[in-house]
DNA sequence: TTCCGACAGTGGGGTCGCAAT
DNA sequence: ATTGCGACCCCACTATCGGAA
């Protein structure tokens, strides 16, 4: 089990903390022994070897060191890492296969967990670091990932400028501990706007009120759908929300598109609801969608998808 | 007493693989 | 051939509970 990240708002930082650009991709670990060889494994656990047969070769034509690593696979496009890109590679374990699809992986290194026989993790972030630069000969698709020794809102605000997910800050001083750590924090760039209700989805089981919102944008005076957003909301809001929409309930679909939803309603496109998201899929969707409120103050006809700002903001 | 961390439970988009239709 | 579903990846968020502060 790697390290992971905490979520936070927080944006001031001392000089015990360190920067490095989120990377949007799948986190793996790679330990390499002289006798076994290679072997990449997913944040669960699984084996991933037959996925980035790319990255195991790179590993393999290291020093003949002991060593184990931390880091993201991602896919490149134009410079920003793209999730989308990588999940066409995501579900392969036949290398020929992984290498079939054209898609490009590199390995962002960031940690070291072991060297040489010896258990590092016990060590403080900036050592590791020192150490996994010497150990590892970063070629091909194996980058050192840069880490910045000051920042906080400036260096996000910079972050998200350059289109980037936005930042993991770590204490310099600490060890690598496995699972979830508050030495690791995550300092996301998101972006939001309004979205016009067009329907729901019935709850699931301890669930009250209703699973998700289905909401879409006008588009040349037609509601496109947008997606369902199911998270964000306290009890009340899930019961009170409820009450609303069935005072709306309508029998045919207000949106355009065909929507793949088995036991949706639909209500009278009336309702407008503020959606946080960290961007928009290829396929006009909303990726990690979440309710922020309802917007009572916005007239419905007027909600069409903003295409912001570069990079949204921190 | 209050706060924090961990966990369970609900919800999202997208892809692949396989079974049912 | 198409559809549905679960398993993985990436997640956000709320509610709850027990222990730390």
């Amino acid at each position: 089990m790697p390290m992971l990240a905490t979520l936070t708002s927080r944006r001031v930082f001392d000089d015990r903390w360190v920067f490095e650009r989120k990377l949007d991709g799948v986190r793996v670990l790679a330990a390499f022994d002289p006798d076994a060889g290679v072997r990449l494994t997913s944040r669960t656990g699984r084996a991933l070897n037959g996925t980035y047969p790319e990255v195991v070769a790179a590993l393999e034509q290291q020093s003949g060191l002991e060593f184990t690593v931390d880091g993201e696979v991602v896919a490149l496009e134009h410079g920003r890492t793209s999730f989308e890109l990588l999940q066409q590679r995501l579900g392969l374990s036949d290398p020929v296969a992984a290498l079939a699809t054209g898609v490009a992986v590199t390995y962002y290194l960031f940690d070291l967990l072991s060297l040489d026989g010896r258990d590092t993790t016990g060590l403080p972030l900036r050592d590791r670091k020192a150490l996994l630069r010497e150990a590892i000969d970063f070629h091909g698709p194996l980058r050192y990932t840069a880490h910045r020794n000051r920042g906080g809102q400036e260096l996000l605000e910079e972050a998200c400028g350059k289109g980037w997910e936005g930042l993991i800050a770590k204490r310099a001083d600490s060890r690598y501990a496995h699972g979830r750590s508050t030495d690791w924090l995550k300092l996301k760039c998101s972006s939001g706007q309004e979205f016009v209700v067009g329907g729901f989805t019935e709850p699931a089981g301890s669930r009250a009120g209703f699973g998700a919102l289905l909401v879409g944008h006008y588009q040349d005076g037609r509601l496109r759908y947008a997606g369902k957003v199911g998270t964000g909301y306290d009890g009340r809001t899930l019961t009170e929300l409820r009450a609303r929409l069935d005072a709306l309930r309508q029998d045919d679909s207000p949106f355009a598109d065909r929507i793949q939803e088995r036991q949706a309603r639909w209500v009278r496109p009336e309702l407008v609801a503020q959606v946080g998201f960290s961007e928009w899929t290829r396929a006009g969707r909303l990726r990690h969608p979440r309710f922020l409120g309802l917007r009572d103050d916005k007239d419905p006809s007027r909600v069409v998808r903003e295409e912001p700002v570069p990079g949204g903001t921190p």
